[in-house]
RNA sequence: GGGCGAUUAGCUCAAUUGGUAGAGCACUUCGUUUACACCGAAGGGGUUAGAGGUUCGAGUCCUCUAUCGCCCACCA
């Protein structure tokens, strides 16, 4: 082994990191080809948005996270399937690039704006594409997907097909989510509750006896779609109404009184307004009693004329007006300052409205106990992550509406008959389609003979498209086996659309859970403990840092979390992992300064101190396997960590210096092999976490395969010994002693001592030599 | 209101199935040693959020309380 020149004094990230990039890149060292009979494991990482323009510390962390696994497997001799997508179609695009141009829709054609996404989306791409290869993310670039592309959109209209054919994709006009700022049936997953401010209305509404009942209300201006009262039936105050008839206020017109032991006696006056529609409650009472249908809104968001001479107003404006009117008859009794939390569109924060519109839903609300068995099929990472799912499902009230009125995305690949309705569906063949573009093939109507068709203009609600990627990956790489899919990495915010829709399509069409493990990451916080986001800016964006600290640094403090916690972003521990990786560039060095004349083939006797270092790399190796195996890559972190400073690096290397540096021979070339032995294991195990430096050190002095990635992790050996060295740790102890005698007398520790009288107990004919010189004394005595 | 997770040294976090509370950073005192000053050694620092319970023994198990984060429900 000759090396030494080869390790300059220090190690530059940047030289040594552009370099690996280029060359895993060049070699395609993870690119994917397949022979039958191989382990497989096949990740389907989650296809980021692409309008993400404010890549942080929080995208590192959970990316870096699923990456250590990947890498662990790979070396586990699985054969990895790592492809990366893109997200790049839906309202979370539409909605960047109206912020970014300050799009006024009037002002725009609807071609123009796709443009823009198209555009914004290359950028988008480009940006991830960068941080991911500055990072070391070890993905397939060459089986690279974007949501919109026609692949992914043909599995995605094939899946709705069959979702459609299979009775589980119908079309009904029904009281639906609606967002008026985007002008679009949303889901249930799409709300977010928001706090906000309001006022709790109290209002007179005369009945039909000359008297008059007091109604609370946060949304007045829905009484023009007022079509009940409730009361609780065991409410004395209003026993005596049943039969009367109260008159809406403004408006007019009557309305029925009705009973339903729901209605809770202590909430507001204990009468309940029920407009078509305000909330679920009055969804329900709708269902329940067969009221009467108001619809009020249209679907930018004003009243219709239902509204009076409100019609047109905005909701808000509605609201006011209302307001100031019931004031002036003297119908508002009082008003009271409230917060409450309403539900928001999660993409503009504009309240939701029900609306009746024709949509396209999934059936899932019926289905609850289906999904909640298929979820336990999954191992979730960290378990309790299955009961943020479980709570979700229990919570589901609406089926899955998968319609949306935008633009940019993937089309529904249906057209109507004009004259019966009778609904086209093009053959698989034929895929993927737009059927504002295309004429179906075939001529006539099969129901009427009609020739006339009408095409549906709506698009998929995004994760109607991402949902897909579990059976789009074996599409991708034209492979069968490569569902399901071994592994699903992605933060908890998306279990509840990404992971739970998934779930959805895969048991309709394969009647299979699309993954068999599922880790959940956390969030990224900033230094105080907040989220970090956009909004607050609290975060240095990602690209900044790793060209700051490099890519291994920074990954290092990924591992600093465990799965599904949050993690603070933290400089201290960014420096920490710089530290490490200069030890081990360090540790490199010394190893390659004093490998010259060491001879690979010859057998040597080992010495106490190398059985115990040999030992406890096994004991290393079997933890941090066991570690990764459970996808536990912060625990791993923490073993190998250990191991490589606490035991290799300030024991080892100092215990056997005096025997490199010495003339016993075979002394020596037992250190140099155990040495040898030892850091090779060690790299390997840091390998996953610290893709870089272990790759130049690996080049360097090992040089046994192209890379150290597709090295074999390692095994635990069994050192071959005779030696006894169970009472090891008490030399160990004598050691600790005199270098604490040495530092309390202010005496260097390369200094020799002359005498020293040990306190420790220990057995000076098996260790007095080895303790002599480790720690410098000259002759030692118990 | 219900649920999940958390609360351990000044800070960030560890602690297998219950068995003497540990590390890093920071702090103090030393030390230039032929891998490393992008360094090394040693030291001080704790009523494990609080209260009760189970146990020979509780950071760990149970109950309650407080604080923080997240999820769900709540729009009369």
């Amino acid at each position: 082994m000759k090396t030494e020149e080869a390790l300059p004094k220090n190690y530059d990230f940047k030289i040594s990191e552009e370099k690996w990039r280029k060359s895993w890149e060049d070699n395609k060292l993870f690119e994917f080809s397949y022979n039958k009979g191989d382990k497989l494991f096949v990740v389907d990482t989650p296809p980021p948005y692409v309008s993400a323009d404010h890549l942080h510390a929080g995208h590192i962390m959970s990316y870096a996270q699923a990456e250590f696994i990947v890498r662990y497997k790979r070396m586990q001799g699985f054969n990895v399937f790592y492809p990366m997508g893109f997200d790049d179609n839906g309202l979370p695009t539409e909605r960047f690039v109206e912020k970014k141009y300050k799009i006024n829709k009037a002002k725009i054609t609807k071609k123009e704006f796709i443009d823009l996404c198209l555009k914004e989306t290359e950028k988008g791409i480009e940006t991830y594409k960068n941080l991911w290869n500055k990072l070391g993310i070890s993905v397939d670039w060459s089986k690279t997907y974007s949501t919109i592309a026609p692949l992914p959109t043909k599995v995605s209209q094939w899946s709705l097909i069959d979702l459609y054919k299979k009775g589980a994709l119908y079309r009904q006009e029904l009281p639906i989510l609606w967002c008026p700022t985007c002008g679009t049936a949303i889901s249930q997953s799409d709300m977010e509750d928001k706090e906000k401010t309001s006022k709790m209305n109290y209002i007179s509404f005369p009945i039909s006896n000359g008297e008059s009942v007091i109604i609370a209300t946060t949304r007045p201006e829905l009484l023009p779609a007022c079509v009940a009262l409730y009361f609780n039936p065991e409410d004395e105050r209003y026993k005596e109404l049943i039969n009367k008839k109260a008159v809406v206020p403004l408006f007019n017109h009557e309305i029925n009184f009705k009973t339903s032991k729901e209605v809770d006696k202590e909430k507001g006056t204990g009468l309940m307004m029920v407009c078509t529609w305000g909330d679920q409650e009055d969804l329900e009472k709708w269902r329940l009693d067969n009221l009467e249908t108001k619809s009020l809104l249209t679907p930018d968001g004003k009243l219709n004329e239902l509204g009076g001479k409100y019609q047109g107003l905005t909701i808000e404006k509605a609201r006011e007006e209302i307001i100031n009117d019931l004031q002036k008859q003297g119908l508002l009794i009082r008003q009271e300052d409230i917060i409450h939390s309403v539900n928001v569109h999660e993409r503009c924060d504009t309240p939701v409205e029900l609306i009746l519109s024709k949509q396209w839903f999934i059936k899932i609300a019926d289905l609850k106990d289906k999904w909640l068995e298929m979820g336990k099929k999954i191992n979730w990472h960290p378990k309790h992550m299955y009961q943020a799912y479980e709570i979700w499902i229990n919570s589901l009230k609406w089926d899955w509406c998968v319609s949306r009125q935008r633009y940019y995305g993937v089309p529904f690949p249906f057209w109507y008959c004009k004259e019966c309705g009778e609904i086209i569906i093009p053959e698989e063949k034929d895929l993927p389609v737009s059927p504002t573009e295309q004429k179906p093939k075939i001529s006539k109507c099969p129901k009427c003979g009609s020739t006339e068709f009408i095409p549906e203009t709506d698009v998929m609600d995004t994760w109607a498209t991402s949902s897909c990627t579990p059976f789009l990956l074996k599409e991708l790489a034209n492979n069968e086996d490569l569902f399901p899919v071994d592994l699903r990495p992605n933060a908890h915010e998306i279990i509840r659309t990404w992971d739970f829709y998934s779930i959805v399509k895969s048991v309709y069409h394969f009647n299979e859970v699309p993954f068999k493990n599922i880790m959940v990451s956390g969030h990224g916080l900033d230094e105080q403990g907040k989220k970090i986001s956009k909004r607050l800016g609290n975060y240095v964006p990602s690209d900044k840092l790793v060209e700051e600290w490099g890519a291994d640094a920074i990954r290092y403090w990924a591992t600093g979390a465990g799965l599904g916690q949050n993690l603070r972003f933290n400089p201290i521990e960014i420096k920490k992992g710089k530290q490490i990786t200069t030890k081990l560039w360090n540790v490199a060095k010394f190893i390659a300064m004093n490998m010259e004349d060491f001879d690979t083939n010859k057998e040597y006797t080992l010495e106490p101190s190398d059985v115990w270092i040999l030992n406890e790399l096994d004991e290393t190796i079997k933890k941090a396997t066991e570690y990764f195996d459970s996808y536990q890559y912060a625990k791993a972190k923490n073993e190998i960590e250990e191991f490589f400073m606490s035991k290799l690096a300030d024991y080892y290397i100092e215990f056997i210096k005096y025997r490199l540096y010495g003339d016993n021979k075979s002394s020596k070339g037992a250190a140099q092999y155990t040495l040898n032995c030892i850091f090779i294991d060690t790299l390997k195990m840091f390998a996953p976490i610290l893709p870089f430096i272990t790759e130049e050190i690996y080049s360097i002095i090992f040089k046994k395969q192209k890379s150290i990635h597709i090295s074999k992790w390692p095994t635990t050996k069994e050192t071959k010994t005779d030696l006894d060295i169970s009472d090891f740790k008490e030399a160990i102890s004598a050691i600790d002693e005199v270098r604490k005698y040495k530092s309390e007398n202010q005496i260097s520790l390369g200094a020799e001592l002359k005498e020293y009288k040990l306190n420790t107990k220990v057995d000076l004919n098996k260790y007095g030599e080895f303790i002599e010189k480790a720690i410098r004394v000259k002759k030692i005595n118990c």
